[in-house]
DNA sequence: GTAGAGTCTGACATCAGTGTCAGGTTCAAG
DNA sequence: CTTGAACCTGACACTGATGTCAGACTCTAC
């Protein structure tokens, strides 16, 4: 497919996705005339790429972790050097901490609306 | 206290706390020499602020909120406008998905760093 | 009263992902 | 062929919280 159809049924703008290829996040075949073509499991990976970017992963980092994947998305499957493994538990513990303050966040909000909602 | 303290009770800059100011969310005294003076739990308002940006919330929307909340802060304690309560209700249900979102990049982490440590 | 640390305002810089525009090329349908 | 939609590259703008700097003032301790 076409960047059109992958940033459609991704919901992610087509310059995003131009940015993901610049920063090594996604590959893409190339048309004749030099038009990006991609596979159907490109879809799959944006939409993954686009949660480890609200998990709050960098770019860099993301670019590192997706060739460690085990998924089975054509990638070359490198191994994690040591020092990525520890940088990634670094950020799943951030996560961790990030998930924690979102219950609180949450329960805050729900406090506020349940206590509107008590005055109506 | 001054300001230099609560930016270290917090672990929040002194710049941000101008700044929180500025936006509305933090209020506080002034001394003869113009110097910000914060009441005891400025440091409990901080921290509930941080926890609000780490949850995607702009400044504007938990100037908003900040008022409305239970919570016994010494603020005016105004009440919830169904607009706002609608508002935030849309924030409780994006920070749900975020959490969701979340859990799988943890997991997508969790899997890398598994596959690493059995490799070694 | 003086030294030095802390604070003040205001301005500009930074980050990273995304929006947007310009000028040109490619593709698919008629 | 032609036309219009989609695509290309490259560049610049924006956002919003935060960093940083300059120059001036305040506070505390000696």
């Amino acid at each position: 497919m076409r960047i059109g159809e992958l940033a459609g049924r991704t919901g992610v703008s087509v310059r995003s996705l131009r940015y993901y290829e610049a920063q090594g996040l996604l590959v893409s075949e190339r048309s004749t005339g030099g038009q990006r073509e991609y596979a159907e499991r490109a879809v799959d990976r944006v939409i993954l790429i686009q949660e480890l970017f609200a998990a709050g992963l960098h770019s860099k980092k993301i670019a590192q972790l997706l060739p460690c994947m085990r998924d089975p998305d054509g990638g070359p499957n490198e191994r994690a050097t040591p020092e990525l493994v520890v940088e990634l538990t670094a950020e799943r513990d951030r996560i961790d901490r990030m998930i924690a303050d979102l219950a609180t966040s949450r329960a805050v909000l729900d406090d506020v609306i349940a206590t509107a909602a008590r005055e109506l």
